[in-house]
DNA sequence: GTGGTCTAGACCACT
DNA sequence: GTGGTCTAGACCACG
């Protein structure tokens, strides 16, 4: 398990960490019965409130992505739809060209934007 | 002025008016001089608080596009071409930053995201 | 008479009349039954509303400066205190010894805080 | 913490918050990674809106000084040195502007405004 | 009429 | 618990 979350960042922790897992999952990286890091386990690892951690649990359950065994932990279930990643390909690659347009219509050249994509991406 | 927000959003009313009058501005509809409705008829239209219309005129002068006067309203300013290129700089900036945190999440490597850019970009 | 006001100070308008007034008196440009210009010729000249001259001279006479007869004009009085002038001095140079002292607090050198007083004067 | 307002100052609550807690930035009572006191406590003991008190942490925050993390709280930055120095420059500039200000207001002209300040600044 | 400030509550999302 | 947003009023200063 390698879950890595971005406090700074917009996007609440709780989702991070959802959208993680399912992307091991999707990956195949987590397999059916794999054992998720109990709570405070990764609360630990993460520095941040066991809360936080639960919550996402709980959401990964609610959308039946693992299944939660009291006194023994979290569970991984069987991959629910395979077509996932492509999903978020087409995503990742919806919100680039949306990018891109923007900065054409701004009138910002190529060349422009794709130094700020670098400058971005190297961090 | 035509200022539509739609309350039910997530996005904040206030923000919601930002970028209305910030689009008006930048597509010639409002132009420099021009008086925004007064903070409390605004707030009538959309029947919205009067704060919550005053919050967003405090960020737009704030950023350089209006001059408030004491007594007599929010004016348009010269639109600047160095406020409205760093604001589309900015913009640009987030919507590309964005986009790789999005595919970051999704477990996608940024060679693979970068490779990806390159091949919208480059159309 | 000669006033001169800035709309953009961030001292109200109908103040800077009142001390444009009171300066003229103290230096004995502005004598005993003196008239005023009218509360209408000077809002026209300086392209400000009427009630706003109004306000300010409604003050001045408030304060004794000056008396008004109905439908006739508004007069210079008697100077009440001829040390006013000897008062402003002192303020001024107040106000610029604490400028200074907290420039230099502040670590910034003599030199640096003249350039930045005759940037500010120049304009 | 000790936060001082007083209501019937001219000067806006939220302004005498944003001096205060600068100033004990300043000072180093307030250290990096500090707290400060939450919205609503605060607004408790100064017996004032919650409002108001957010207002005043907001644009700490704008300008550098704090750092916000939702659910947690308002966190001092590192006071890096660029804020304060522009801070600093900032505050400087304005005192010597209010004061060449007060002495035109007092008809006193640019010259005389020069001659006084350089003898004061020479000592 | 205008904007500037403030109140005393409310609901929501995040930790 | 925290901050983020919003409401529906209020009073003040300015023009």
């Amino acid at each position: 398990m390698n879950i890595i979350i971005n406090s700074s960042s917009m996007i609440p922790i709780y989702e991070q960490i959802i959208e993680c897992i399912k992307t091991q999952i999707a990956k195949g990286i987590l397999r059916e019965n794999d054992v998720l890091p109990s709570v405070r386990l990764l609360s630990k690892e993460l520095r941040i409130s066991a809360l936080t951690v639960k919550k996402a649990y709980d959401i990964l359950e609610e959308e039946g992505f693992t299944v939660t065994v009291h006194g023994k932990g979290t569970y991984v279930c069987a991959p629910k739809n395979e077509v996932l990643l492509e999903e978020r390909q087409k995503q990742l690659e919806q919100a680039l060209e949306n990018a891109i347009e923007q900065g054409r219509m701004y009138g910002i050249s190529d060349a422009e934007i794709k130094k700020l994509f670098d400058l971005i991406i190297e961090g």
